[in-house]
DNA sequence: TTGCCCATGTAATTTGTTACATGATTTA
DNA sequence: TAAATCATGTAACAAATTACATGGGCAA
């Protein structure tokens, strides 16, 4: 059987692949590492798994031989561990992200479209508040998202990386006009509210 | 104690404040019809739930005095059981709504660019085709999120989730020129991969 | 009469978080 | 020398999914 028939596909959830992309970057790191880069840089369009999490799934890729460790010091001591990507699990990671089925449409959690949704519960300017303070966060986070392509930008080794934290500061510039769009939309719901002074609650019509 | 001071906030997952959002507009209906309504709606700017969470939730609900149940049929029959959101509940609910800092910042799972992340480890052509089937998958999202607003707009009880949806259609068509442009991109990269020859296995830069 | 949609629920399992314990190294 | 950061790990728990069991009503 050629190496590229493995007919039994390794079942992980994507937060170990995700894992496994970090370590293919050339270099070795520790748990420790890969958190710092997560929170920097894969948060922006996928997310930053817990630390406890990083380190637990680390041990399943060793034992799946997807990734080696050598400690720093004498065993025993709970030295630094520095992860490495095997080949096995360079070729394993590659599959799995060549599989296109696999990745489903993105997910979106978007707590303020959650309190928008629910908008007859609150009074109309504190929504417009609640907008006002998503653009001022996503303001920090487009900064961020900067800082990262600053940092990873003109590296050779991180040119996809580079790709995707551009795609992520259009998408943050997309963020800011889908909100102020928002406003706006609010606004015209609180005129037509101005006349009919009825909270009409009639027949419940059929959502769905 | 006056009613709005429960000094001891009620912790509950996003979950829960979201079956029990879904029951906050006017009618009565059973765990299926919920989970239909979600499919249809919530998940373009939230998520839906599985359905066993949401009976899960149903009862989790009732229990804090938050929604109310009836059954059809008689009692032991497992027949429908429709739940209604309680006073208790829609006061519950818009606390929890008014919350801003329970909010956080929106969390953006994108298969597809974590896949362009690791592009170096897929051949150029077929990233490319995968920007192309996830503008395909998008294309499609928008056309369910436009029904979505077909049905929900002009009936006065959802002025808000229709704002939701429009909110989302118009994030689906960023999303369509996101991807255009990371195609553009993704172009680029080629073209500068053109003559250098060489994969640079130098040194390992630090990320973070 | 077969199959699909409606409808509810349980059980097992996985995934992921928070809180905690521990100690080395660096910096002020 | 005190505090912050680096670094690893365990334990308890919460959240959420999948698979399964059950059965009524309706349409081809």
């Amino acid at each position: 059987m050629t190496s590229s028939q493995n007919s039994k596909k390794q079942e992980l959830p994507p937060t170990a692949w995700a894992v496994l992309g970090l370590l293919s970057f050339p270099g070795e790191r520790t748990g420790y590492e890969l958190k710092k880069w997560a929170d920097s840089s894969l948060r922006f369009f996928y997310w930053s798994p817990a630390i406890s999490q990083i380190y637990a799934e680390l041990r399943r890729l060793e034992e799946l031989g997807y990734a080696a460790s050598a400690r720093s010091g004498p065993e025993e001591t709970r030295a630094k561990r520095r992860y490495a990507i095997t080949d096995a699990g360079r070729e394993a990671l590659a599959g799995w992200a060549a599989d296109t089925a696999e990745a489903g449409p993105p997910v979106l959690k978007h707590g303020l479209l959650l309190r928008i949704w629910l908008g007859h519960l609150a009074e109309p300017e504190r929504l417009r508040a609640m907008v006002g303070e998503h653009l001022e966060r996503t303001r920090g986070e487009l900064a961020a998202v900067r800082e990262a392509v600053e940092h990873a930008d003109g590296v050779p080794q991180w040119s996809f990386p580079t790709l995707a934290l551009r795609w992520s500061e259009r998408q943050h510039l997309a963020e800011l006009e889908l909100a102020e769009a928002l406003l706006t939309d609010l606004d015209g719901l609180a005129q037509n509210r101005q006349s009919p002074g009825r909270q009409a609650d009639g027949d419940a019509p059929t959502p769905g």
